[in-house]
DNA sequence: GTCTATACCAGGATAGAC
DNA sequence: GTCTATCCTGGTATAGAC
């Protein structure tokens, strides 16, 4: 991965999280990676590809969060990790994960394989701390996963004393 | 306004939402309505004049839900009545709100006037109740719904025994 | 109010030189 | 690996007839 490669993959991730796949030109994007269109098609192939590229370079990094959560045994203490876990976003990749969310709703794109496997961890988690509904309450924490994740990337609201709020509310604290 | 004048605005909001501002052609539009292409433009000006008009018809409509909140003068039930709104949802609208979430992350679309009010009440009614931190509580209740309104839009989550847990939880029931 | 025809430009993509 | 030049489709928008 070259420099330029690499300076085209940061161009797209920006601007696609802030204008949309189909709002940004692949013109826009050499501009801002200060790089020839041509190049783009060169090393990506085609738009699509890029970001494709953009998505497998986020879904790695992505993997690396939830086995933080899943390698936890103490089944409280994993879904307290899990509740922080929209909180311990780098702000450096705060526009991968705007651009992630943009997907969801624009094209209904999924997270696919290690997000199942998150899931089915905390399903075990409230399971062993004998929760009647674990499935129900799994999907309160996405439920609050995605709230929070809303209220950081898109209102820039201060974190830390959320936090704070949501362990104690959800006895968890 | 006409028949067809409805149908164009009918026809956009469904892919609008489906496909994203940008990625939904004029023609697509037309073709959907049943309608020239020439015509919208004849109605609305061009295709941004023919978004405004989609979020105008969706902001009076959702004033109406607000309004319902802001009126009950009983704090608890008026907190109550916030948190179930992502719940009462008419199927019917899920494709403008799928839009309204879309633009929000796609263009940081805001939700204005109404909104604020809607905050304001609630920051109230806590005051109210006697919280702590009524800022913080209400952006709690953001919270809430906007990962409600994630899980209910984008995952087709059964909403109602989630309302009840939501309910429990927060001790308002 | 509505349709048809058409102008015009921007965007994605390719070819070839360096 | 990178740039320049260029092709061509398809998308927005307008004009004018009905």
């Amino acid at each position: 991965m070259t420099d330029k490669q690499l300076n085209i993959l940061m161009a797209a991730m920006k601007l696609f999280a802030s204008k949309g796949f189909d709002g940004t030109s692949t013109n826009a994007i050499a501009t801002e990676a200060g790089v020839s269109e041509g190049l783009i098609f060169k090393h990506f192939k085609n738009k699509e590809g890029l970001l494709e590229a953009i998505i497998n370079y986020g879904m790695e990094k992505s993997s690396v969060y939830f086995a933080e959560v899943i390698l936890i045994s103490d089944p409280q203490k994993r879904i307290e990790k899990a509740i922080a876990l929209p909180f311990s976003i780098d702000p450096n990749d705060n526009q991968f994960w705007k651009l992630m969310y943009a997907l969801k709703w624009q094209r209904g794109e999924y997270q696919s394989g290690p997000f199942e496997l998150f899931r089915e961890s905390l399903i075990d988690a409230f399971d062993q701390l004998g929760y009647e509904n674990p499935e129900l309450e799994t999907t309160m924490i996405e439920v609050i996963i995605d709230g929070v994740a809303t209220q950081i990337l898109l209102k820039n609201t201060d974190a830390a004393p959320l936090l704070e709020t949501i362990l104690k509310k959800y006895s968890l604290k």
